[in-house]
DNA sequence: ATATTTGTAGAGTGATCAGTCAATCAAATT
DNA sequence: AATTTGATTGACTGATCACTCTACAAATAT
């Protein structure tokens, strides 16, 4: 494994813990069993670090749960597709998830980061927009459905993370996705 | 202002803005005009002081957005008023909904306080909780639909504070609301 | 082969900060 | 009037931390 990623995978664990002047580079770098400079030698600044974090755990959301929507036909699989995926991976990496939450609008994300998630999330703006356009899709501000879309889908997954038997309870999931679908879908 | 009011509104503002190991408790009482030694002598420490903050923070929403709410007879319409009061009360202290979301799931805020917290919301609970007793809400999990509803309200709150021409475009609000109450509702 | 760049290490440092402390002042209680 | 209790102050401190710097090793280019 990279030390990046080692350093990565420490700064992760410790930052949703401790949060992020919480912890030391120093620990940070003892977690990663690497040098403390090295993490310098990576990262200019601490800084620098929690917001190439943030952007990689973005990317790798975004990428694993639109791996392979392509092959699917009907809008509403599509977002099912989403949906589930996302939910899986959340549920597979219960921190990282947890990380997203709780630095998403935190002062240590510069805005130049959050330009930058807002170009990876435009997958997900395309795919609204085109549901728009089919009128399968509530005629409402694609910003908006986005954002109720995306924070419903975290209150589903904190749900799940706290009754992870609900998660194979394919009854309770289907419902679920209903919940989810009925807000965004035209009447 | 009692002296105690003048630190909890430095701290707010500064906590938000600059994060809480990134806020020196000297800035601080200098902000609010007190002295170093007064902030702790109000509370033991820095931890102390945002548990504080945030239980107060989340005791006012829950007041401002209850308050004379058993005037109201119909279950849609108590909802109606405790969804309009709590983004009436967000439009008007931003800052206040802006603290909540980040340490909402923080590692600042102890288990203790989540107790005392979970304590408040009660009255939520128990309104949907009569809600489905009554079959005019879903029979959904109450946990699930608390969530749901919380994060849901807190996206159209994120929107509105973007875009606050919509907040005075009533036929949009009645839209919104609509949107968050088709979920709770039974078909 | 040699030069240059890149990776890794960890001791060192100047600055910063949470919390203490001793002193004074104000108000309430006896 | 005396005494206790609580409020307020700000200088001080021991510990901590982000980041630097120098040195060496490995890889890559020339």
């Amino acid at each position: 494994m990279e030390k990046v990623d080692k350093i990565f995978e420490a700064a992760l664990s410790l930052f949703t813990t401790k949060g992020f002047h919480g912890t030391p580079t120093s620990e940070i770098a003892k977690t990663a069993g690497v040098a403390n400079g090295t993490l310098f030698h990576y990262f200019k600044t601490k800084e620098d670090l929690i917001n190439n974090l943030y952007l990689n755990l973005k990317n790798e959301m975004v990428e694993e749960s639109t791996n392979g929507i392509e092959k699917i036909e009907s809008l509403k699989l599509k977002f099912e597709y989403l949906w589930s995926k996302t939910i899986q991976w959340a549920m597979t990496n219960p921190q990282k998830i947890f990380f997203i939450q709780q630095y998403m609008y935190s002062p240590y994300i510069t805005t130049n980061t959050q330009e930058e998630v807002d170009k990876i999330k435009e997958v997900y703006i395309n795919l609204i927009q085109s549901g728009i356009e089919n009128e399968e899709i509530k005629e409402i501000p694609v910003d908006l459905i986005y954002i109720i879309a995306t924070q419903q889908l975290f209150g589903m997954i904190q749900y799940l993370v706290i009754n992870p038997e609900k998660y194979h309870d394919s009854e309770f999931m289907n419902l679920a996705f209903n919940l989810f679908y009925d807000i965004l879908k035209t009447n």
